[in-house]
DNA sequence: CTAAAGTTAGGAAATTATTCGTACGAACAA
DNA sequence: TTGTTCGTACGAATAATTTCCTAACTTTAG
C-alpha cells in the first residue's frame, strides 16, 4: 500500500506560516495580494517565489484554492487556533517538557511582558476560573 | 574590515535546541554521552552526526569546549533561560504579534493543558503579585 | 607489540526549504 | 489586430540543515 500522507501533517515552515498569517488576517486571497502584502510587511520578495510556495502548500494541503476564475483564490485549509494551537504545543513540549506552567514561569520572567499584558493575563484567568 | 559573526547569533536549530537540551540537563558532557542520550530518549542518530553538529556549534559559539583531554567536554555557552527566553519572544512575536496574553488564550482553550497546569499558573500569578 | 575499539576532523552527500528564471496563455488597451 | 500587462506552471538554482563516510590518531585489551 503506497503512503497517502495526505492532510495529517498541518505544521507550516516559517515561510508558509507567514502567508498562511495574511491569509488568516485578510480573508481568502490572490497570490498578488498576499505577495504585496508580504513586502509591506514583512520582507522583499518576489512574486513567483511567494506564487511556488503557495502551490506547494496546496499540495502539501495547508491551503485550498479556488481554480474557477483566472486569478486563483486560496483559503487556509485549516482554522487559525487550531494551526497555531499545534505548534504551540509543539513549542511547549519541545522547550518545557510539555509543562505549561513552565512556560508561563518564563513569560513572567521576561522583561518584554508588560504591565498591561500581566493585568490580561490575570482577567483571562479570573474569566476562566468563574466558568469552572 | 572581516565579518566578525561572532557569539551575536543565540538561536539554535531544531537539531541543535536538542543537544543544548541534553549538555543544560546533564550538564558538561562528551559527544559519545549526548549521542547515547539522544539515541536513548529521542532518535536514532550516528555518532558522526551528533559529533559534526555539535563541532558546528562550537563555531557558531552555542556550546564551549574543554580541548584539554582527548574526550572533548562540550558545555553550553549561554544559559538555559536566556536562549529560552529569546525563544520564546521569537515565537510569541511571530504567532501572536507579540501578545502574552494572546498565548495564554489559547493555552487556557487548549485541552491538553491539565488542571494541575492551571493551578500552578494561578500559584505563579499570585507570587508574581505579592512581590509587585 | 598488535589488534580492536574509541575519538576527532573534514569533506561530501542527502534532505529540506526558499528563491527565482523562463515559458506560455489570458486579459486588456490602443 | 497587436503588443503590453498580468496570471499560472514548472524546473532549476541557491541556501540551510542534517547526516554520514573516510582518514588518521589515541587508548586499551591481550
Amino acid at each position: 500500500m503506497k503512503q497517502e500522507k495526505k492532510h495529517n501533517n498541518i505544521e507550516p515552515t516559517k515561510s508558509e506560516l507567514e502567508i498562511l498569517q495574511v491569509l488568516w488576517q485578510h480573508g481568502p486571497s490572490t497570490v498578488r495580494f498576499v505577495n504585496d502584502t508580504l513586502n509591506q510587511q514583512k520582507r522583499e520578495v518576489n512574486y513567483t517565489s511567494t506564487l511556488k510556495l503557495m502551490q506547494i502548500m496546496t499540495e502539501k494541503g495547508l491551503v485550498v484554492r479556488d481554480e474557477s476564475n483566472m486569478k486563483h483564490i486560496y483559503h487556509p485549509a485549516h482554522p487559525e487556533e487550531k494551526v497555531k494551537g499545534q505548534l504551540l504545543n509543539r513549542f511547549v513540549d519541545s522547550l518545557y517538557n510539555g509543562s505549561a506552567s513552565s512556560l508561563m514561569m518564563q513569560l513572567l520572567g521576561n522583561k518584554k511582558t508588560s504591565k498591561k499584558e500581566m493585568d490580561a493575563i490575570r482577567e483571562l484567568l479570573k474569566k476562566y476560573d468563574a466558568d469552572k
